[in-house]
DNA sequence: TTCTCATCTGAAACCGGTTTCAGATACTGT
DNA sequence: ACAGTATCTGAAACCGGTTTCAGATGAGAA
């Protein structure tokens, strides 16, 4: 089967190139009649408009990248850019686009690749990831190129230096934390330590929500029960055996992984949880819901949070400097076993 | 800044665009001195061609995709497809491929966009992954369309009905269900059980290669000591379940989510592992480890299978035929605790 | 010296669409 | 009936590259 062209259809509707083009974007000054005779020619061909052709005439390519800067290891330890992916693929499905997946496996590849992914002129936008792991991620290597070369492009996680011209979406770290704290607060614990990330944003806001619930409750903060971590099982166990000797009676983790951790050093001193200490984990990961006893946790939307990335940078493609371009999602505490309130009710 | 083009080179370098062309691609005749010349505008002005234009210049558009054929739960409950994307995005970078990603949350939307993939010429070629969860997989929808429309592709898992002009690669299952059946046998059990999964290539290998261990010992299969699961951790237990009254010393798992749904069925009744009953497991996910005794079980290199798709596929766009067309990976057996080996040899 | 032939280069066609521009037609209002 | 305007359509230019083709140049052979 040969390929079927625009001039191909133009010939066989009996109109010109222009006219079927009109009628393939919906051009308004068109005949009813000829519409239709080209529409008929159309449908009975299923004649699919070349994509390429069609990107370099209008210098749009429909398709939208997708930066991950990180190498093997943090990518499936948890399930965060899955879902993440998952949204996004979703909302660009939905909207005629085409993903293109970038993972750097080194500061070099990524740096090579954004070059040539900005000038070669294939992508209409982007969506930035950023590290979650890393902890001094203060300036990402890719913005100020982005913004010389005019390319949109929206953050997913807020930016450290907080500009105010770039476009970013990222979930309530804040309010998570506030969430958390808060509700060991409502259960009548007095002691609550937490185990938080120093040196990127997440964690910054995490602790913060902590103090907030705190000052509200008129509970001064005491830097002995604040310990912190890298989002890794390890730190969590560290980081709960030095808040051990403290007594806490409730620890708020700013991650699940973290969590396990935590749970696994309080129970190998003997502690129950939530009996001696409670726990409140941050993510709601699968794990979560394996632990004995399940985590209580904060859940972040992620699938939503990757599916309005795509939806804000749609705008910026198309010069809507009317949309909104600082989102935070609101997270939600989910109330499992680990923090006692179960217990509480009985 | 205004773009660059090909004819602003031109002039700037004092030749044709054909020249510059044939420098950009590498051409044999030209003089080294004019080549020098060009070379050195571009670089003095970091010229890089637009792809768009190339692609549809050259029918080539180095853009290969990736197809996730199922929605949200599979593709982030295991490490699978992380692990398998990312493989494949680092062979692709090394060859200045994009890969484009498409995961289709319903069939529906599947379908049409494999027709638009397949008809608008964007692609270079597919790699085609299958759900590894689903239970009958007998037809790949796609499969036929590409074949028609001469879109190169390459399969990772073995297609069911398999096809001598098919190109896959797939892990050697049979061979992972052998070494794991094997090496139970070798630690002296009697009693092997197998929980597997109906219905699909990876559970009919690794069943034939459970019963190939047995055969070269000679011992009979009892079916009575093989029970069915679809990967998940429920049918892992329920499988045990069924298994436990045949008092089984020794069970292979054909994942190691099943497994550890086959150590909570044992530990419940009150056996100990591998002290009453041994396992084996398969995939090598973090949980493994995590697991109260870590699971021997099964590796696969999934991450070499991604990238060695990509090179298959590599072959065959350039229409070479003398590639490798099926590959199987070997698989590797991961001692731990949950076999008795440990135990047996101290 | 002259004729071939290989090497190198540029003009122009081409890939398959979109978009500008101007001409044709039909529809107003006077 | 006629100018003026709105609506519709096609020819041709254009997007930024690659590739064909033929002409120019220079080296080697006769």
């Amino acid at each position: 089967m040969k390929k079927l062209t625009i001039s191909a259809i133009a010939e066989l509707a009996g109109v010109s190139k222009a006219t079927v083009s009109r009628v393939l974007n919906g051009y308004p000054h068109i005949s009813q009649e000829l519409r239709e005779q080209v529409e008929a020619i159309i449908a009975e061909t299923g004649y699919q408009p070349n994509q390429v052709a069609r990107s370099l005439a209008s210098d749009r390519s429909n398709i939208i990248g997708l930066v991950i800067p990180k190498g093997t290891d943090a990518v499936f330890l948890d399930p965060y850019f899955p879902a993440l992916t998952n949204g996004i693929t979703q909302v660009s499905n939905n909207n005629s686009l085409t993903l293109a997946l970038f993972i750097f496996h080194s500061e070099q590849e990524g740096h090579d690749t954004i070059k040539s992914i900005v000038n070669t002129g294939l992508l209409d936008g982007l969506i930035l990831t950023t590290d979650r792991v890393t902890l001094d991620r203060t300036t990402d290597p890719f913005v100020p190129q982005l913004i010389e070369r005019d390319m949109p492009f929206v953050m997913i996680g807020r930016p450290d230096n907080l500009q105010d011209d770039i476009i970013f979406i990222d979930t309530d770290n804040a309010e998570g934390g506030y969430l958390a704290t808060r509700h060991l607060i409502d259960l009548g614990y007095q002691r609550i330590a937490t185990i938080s990330s120093k040196h990127n944003s997440a964690g910054d806001d995490r602790l913060a929500g902590y103090r907030k619930a705190l000052d509200e409750s008129d509970i001064a903060i005491d830097w002995a029960l604040v310990a912190y971590g890298d989002y890794t099982l390890e730190s969590g166990y560290k980081g709960m055996k030095k808040l051990l000797p403290q007594q806490p009676d409730a620890v708020f983790v700013a991650s699940d992984t973290m969590a396990l951790g935590a749970l696994r050093a309080i129970q190998e001193v003997g502690l129950k949880v939530p009996h001696d200490i409670a726990i409140v984990g941050y993510d709601d990961l699968p794990p979560a819901i394996q632990a004995t006893p399940q985590l209580t946790t904060v859940r972040q939307d992620v699938e939503t949070l990757g599916g309005m990335a795509v939806e804000m940078l749609l705008d910026a493609i198309r010069g809507d400097k009317s949309g909104i371009r600082h989102v935070f999602l609101s997270s939600k505490l989910i109330i499992r076993d680990s923090c006692g309130a179960v217990q509480k009710q009985a």
